[in-house]
DNA sequence: CAGCATATGACATGTTTATGACAATTCCAC
DNA sequence: GTGGAATTGTCATAAACATGTCATATGCTG
């Protein structure tokens, strides 16, 4: 297998106090092709969650220092956090039954002891939802239509041609009809988290974007928010 | 038909619980010229899918820790696993089992008991879908033609002679017109796993097949994708 | 109209890919 | 074995392409 850690892949961040368990899911979750951050108590993870924008974070529910319900109320506040996926993970003796009435907003229950099988079939899960792209569906907004697996764009069937920039950041708006991104947030998605680039150079490459959509005819599907961002749908 | 045991020939990962049947199983489909891989629950499974990327799953129904339908259903929404024939094994030959086999994204369906010769009819069936070239099948796209019984590449009725590399990457992109490779991907898949190379010989081999191809004229039938690979059709 | 946010064309830079040459190796017929 | 041809991986270099920035133009909001 190739393990894929570019920028692309998927990021997970793990919260748990024990370090073996913090290895065993890292571990297995790297041989599943995901990109892998840790933290060991709910502030770090609150740190790790704004510093780096995960797609899915995995929260023990008995956390040193600051509990996992209160790190997930506080995650799915931060703006970095609402757009990720939060699995909390319990123990069976815990009062499973009161945390699914609990409103924390966490998107899922895991509850120990559980596969390492079934915990990354419901990251899975959970991403589908949150990335298509990542696992390889195709795209659809109007005409437009964007293949992960061929990386073909057409527009009312004729092909277009994108950079690779292009690709991505058209990819991160179909993923998110609607969604109206602001410039940091496409740098971090489509440019990478570590990387300092003016958030002008935005501008530039949606206006390419639209040149490239617009070549064939049609009308410009990006929608300009003045003071906002942009968003596509 | 003569299978070889190198790295382009197929891999099947047998997935049973009774080491009896997997020793007996993995004889018999050795001494039918595939690469074997096992695994013993559904979890182990999922691990060898991630990590070996097999061609065919034997997939049995009753499975310690995880069923073999969960295992099915998460092998197929896992990448490695999408590209994979998955077949059920099962004891029990009710048609309410075969339908829910089938609802989870498994390929194919095997009921004990069975022969092994028509265990191994199925798994070559299913891979004659899947992996056309090392079943025999002659694969074409346009104008070109590759026929892997008699290792003859002809384009628009022409013979072309291609190196034992070239013939395989150009098997690779064949099998699957319009899919982008990265080149790590076609180093795993023409190569082999096991081998070191630098990613950039991949252009140049890339570049000798369009060489050839183009030799008789016509255009050059692979696709540049920039910033990710290469893919033909 | 002023002030600000966004759009766009041009360009230098950096990056990715293509290609020709070459040495090492393998393969094969003799 | 032996010689020669074919094949292979690497490298240096060239070409193609993508990218980030800037200067300037355009457009919106009040």
């Amino acid at each position: 297998m190739t393990l894929t850690t570019d920028t692309t892949a998927p990021l997970v961040l793990i919260v748990d106090d024990e370090p073996a368990q913090l290895a065993l899911l890292s571990y297995n979750l790297k041989a599943a092709g995901f990109r892998v951050a840790t933290a060991r108590d709910g502030e770090e993870a609150l740190l790790a969650v704004a510093e780096q924008g995960p797609d899915v974070v995995l929260l023990d529910w008995m956390l040193p220092r600051l509990s996992g319900l209160e790190a997930c109320r506080q995650i799915k506040a931060s703006p970095q956090g609402r757009e990720a996926a939060v699995i909390m993970v319990s123990a069976r003796s815990e009062e499973s039954d009161r945390i699914r009435g609990l409103d924390t907003g966490a998107d899922d229950y895991i509850v120990k002891p559980y596969s390492v099988a079934e915990l990354i079939a419901r990251v899975r899960a959970n991403l589908r939802r949150l990335r298509p792209v990542a696992t390889g569906q195709a795209l659809e907004i109007d005409d437009i239509r964007l293949d992960p697996d061929t990386y073909l764009v057409t527009r009312a069937g004729e092909a277009l041609h994108l950079g690779p920039t292009e690709f991505r950041l058209l990819a991160a708006f179909m993923e998110r009809p609607g969604k109206v991104w602001t410039r940091e947030a496409l740098l971090d998605r489509v440019w990478g988290r570590e990387i300092y680039i003016d958030t002008r150079t935005v501008d530039v490459h949606v206006g390419r974007l639209r040149k490239i959509l617009c070549s064939t005819g049609g009308t410009d599907p990006i929608r300009t928010v003045r003071g906002a961002g942009y968003a596509m749908g």
